[in-house]
Formats: C-alpha cells, sequence, structure tokens
DNA sequence: ATTATCTATAGATCTATAGATAATGC
DNA sequence: ATTATCTATAGATCTATAGATAATGC
C-alpha cells in the first residue's frame, strides 16, 4: 500500500501517475504555465522524483505532447472510408474529427499555445503534418475532381473543404465553455445542443458544396 | 533629443512606447508569457518605469486587452448595415469580421490564452460579451425568421450562422502561419489565398443556407 | 515642486542537480 | 545492486517597491 493514493488512477505507479497528471495539466494551460512543481502535488511526490522519471521539462512535454499529435492525426485518417461516396466520406471524416475533439477539448489550446510560441516544435514537427496532411487529402482531391466534373458539386479546392471542416469542429469546442458561461448552453441542453451542432456543420459543409 | 529612441515609434513619449511594445508583446505572447523586464528592453527603459507608469502587470495588461476587445466588438456589429437585404448583411459582417482578423491575427491568440487560463478575465468581461452579442444578433434573429418563412433559406438558428461565420474566418488566421511554414502559401500567392479565402468563406455562409 | 527615470533589492517562483536514504529484486 | 524517493540548494527568472537622482514646468 502507497502511503499517497492520490487523485490519479488507482494503485498505479507513480511514473505514470506522473504522466497523467503533466497530460492533464500540460493540455489545460499548455507548457510554461505548467510547472514541474506542480505536476509533482499533483502526482504526490517530490519534484526531484518528477526529473528522475523524465530529466527535464521540455522531455517530458514532448512525450506527451506527440503522442497527443499522432492520435489526432491518424484519428482523422482512416483508409477504410475511402470507399465511401463523396458525401459520405467528407461526413464521416467530419463525424470522427468531431468525436475526437469532444473528447479532447483543451487539445487545440495546447497545439496552439506551444506552436504559436514554439516556433522549433512548429519546426520540428512540419515534416510529419506535411507528410500525413498531403496522406489525408490525396484521396479526397481525387474525388472532388470527379464530382466536379460530374457536376454534383461545385467547383472548390481541398484545402477549402478541409479548412471548413477543421475550423467549424475545432473552434466549435473551443468557444463552447464560453457559450456555457454566458448561459447559451447548460446541463440540461448540453448534450442535445452539441449533437445538433455536429449535424449543423455536417449539413454546412455538404451543402455549401451544391453547384 | 532622447538617448535612446528604440524601435518602436518616432519622438514619442515612453509611456506611449511601453504601451506599444506591450500591446505588441502581449498579442504575441498572451500575458504570461511577457514579462514587465522584456517590456522594458523593447522600450528601452528599466522595467522600474514600466511599473511607474502601470503599477501592476495586470494593470497594465487589462488596458491593452479591454481597448482590443471592445474595437473588436464594434467592428463586428455597425447598425447601418441591417437595411441591407439578408445575404448582403451576412456577407457585409464576414467580410468585416475577416478584414478585421486581418489586421489583428494574434487577436485570438491572445483572448484565448486570457481566457482559458484566467477564469476572472473571463467573468469581469461575460455581461459585455452577453450585452453586446444579443445587441449583434437581435436584428440578424429576425431576419432569419422572415427568410425561413419565405422560404428563401432553410431552417437554421442564429447561433449557428453565427458560429459559422465566426469559426471559418477566425481558424484561418489562426492556421495561416502554418500553412505558410508547411509551404501551401508563400510570398507569391500569401494575398491571393486570403483574398479567395475570404470569398470561399462567404459563399460557404450563404451557400450553405439555401433550402 | 512635480514628474520621469534609474539603481538596488526583497521576496516569490521555477528548473535542475547533487547527495542521502529507503524499497526492491536477485 | 539497482531503482525509487526524499531533502537541500544553486542559479535563473520575475514582480514589485523603496529610495536616489535627473528633467521639466511654473
Amino acid at each position: 500500500m502507497k502511503d499517497k493514493e492520490g487523485k490519479e488512477g488507482g494503485d498505479v505507479g507513480m511514473e505514470e501517475r506522473i504522466l497523467a497528471c503533466a497530460e492533464r495539466l500540460f493540455l489545460g494551460k499548455g507548457y510554461n504555465l505548467t510547472s514541474m512543481t506542480e505536476i509533482a502535488r499533483e502526482a504526490g511526490c517530490t519534484q526531484a522524483l518528477v526529473h528522475y522519471y523524465f530529466r527535464t521539462k521540455e522531455n517530458l512535454f514532448s512525450k506527451i505532447f506527440e503522442e497527443k499529435f499522432h492520435q489526432f492525426i491518424n484519428c482523422i485518417v482512416k483508409r477504410e472510408d475511402e470507399d465511401l461516396p463523396f458525401a459520405d466520406l467528407v461526413s464521416a471524416r467530419t463525424s470522427r474529427l468531431f468525436d475526437l475533439m469532444a473528447e479532447n477539448r483543451r487539445l487545440p489550446f495546447m497545439f496552439l499555445s506551444e506552436f504559436v510560441i514554439n516556433p522549433e516544435q512548429r519546426l520540428s514537427l512540419k515534416d510529419t503534418m506535411v507528410t500525413l496532411c498531403a496522406e489525408a487529402v490525396s484521396r479526397l482531391e481525387a474525388m472532388i475532381a470527379t464530382e466536379v466534373e460530374g457536376g454534383r458539386i461545385r467547383p472548390t479546392g481541398t484545402m477549402d473543404i478541409t479548412l471548413n471542416m477543421f475550423s467549424l469542429v475545432v473552434t466549435f469546442f473551443v468557444v463552447l465553455p464560453f457559450l456555457e458561461e454566458m448561459g447559451f448552453v447548460t446541463d440540461d441542453n448540453r448534450e442535445e445542443f452539441i449533437a445538433q451542432r455536429k449535424q449543423e456543420i455536417i449539413r454546412t459543409i455538404i451543402g455549401s458544396l451544391r453547384p
């Protein structure tokens, strides 16, 4: 029996507990506003121990950041959906992105705060991003061309559709806390509000493509 | 003649120079990552002087934040546009929001980083926001109802249209630096890219409303 | 006299490390 | 023996203030 069971997890090792706390804190406040001291306090150990396991703060952060980043990209692109008809593919990807965001609402904030502030981080992940993005849109690009040719959608760039999807989904979860604070969303209507917004986003994206 | 002309402004007083530097730094990196020392260094004085003029960091930040915030809100809502036909009003507001963002690209980052981190800031501006937002959408709401009744647009909520507008415009400028870094946007095509995206956003919003 | 500016410093953090001690695995 | 944990502390910041000095306005 450990002396401190703490908030995080059950009877899991201290290293994992540190990771879990760090993840939560980094996601909530970004790199610079989270201190090793705070992570240690939350995990229930001294900050020396946090350094013992991860040596530097940068190290600890990278571990979490990169894991989240890959999880994020992989979730969006699923090869199976490439056999779907165009509208269904757009709908499926939007829906998946929406659900991922619903479960990781602070993710964009974490990305943003790090990327905007930390140009090195940005550079170091650039290649990964370019590759993964290219993969993500290659099939889409071809489909759009076909649809446009067939006159089923108006001429549109892959970039525009992708930006639309990303913008609508991500911003929604970013502003959600404010909508709650301002009383537009309450405990009673939250679930329905979110579900409706999801449908509306998909309708917006697909609907705006009609010729 | 002052001994230090510095980067910011011409022969303007030190107080204004401090304000200008603080604005640039706060906008770029948010409250917590900007130090009084750094502001002083940029403005070309000691940090004691920065405290002399603004007493606390919080004070200095609030001054800038609130000014920017009001500028932001007032820019979006212009009463004259309320006489325009529906599509034109949506288009005009989107366009204005787009232009404002184009000139203050770090604004959303500043808002976000402060709001997400600083619940007090959020609370203190809540009332202002609610009032201004209500004003901004009241006329829109009536127009939407009329349009829907007349069968000219499909049934849609004011909230959805507003969110669409906000999401599409703001996210574009947030991700623009990444698109540049990834090579999708270059010095050569930037202007055109931005102009096209603006049109596409308006098309998306209006187009998605067709019945 | 008042306003603007500087130097110096107290007091809070924070990261990282060194070195001691307790727990564990063989 | 090795791994996990702690205490203590060095060395960097940072905010804020006190107190001295220079510049300005009457």
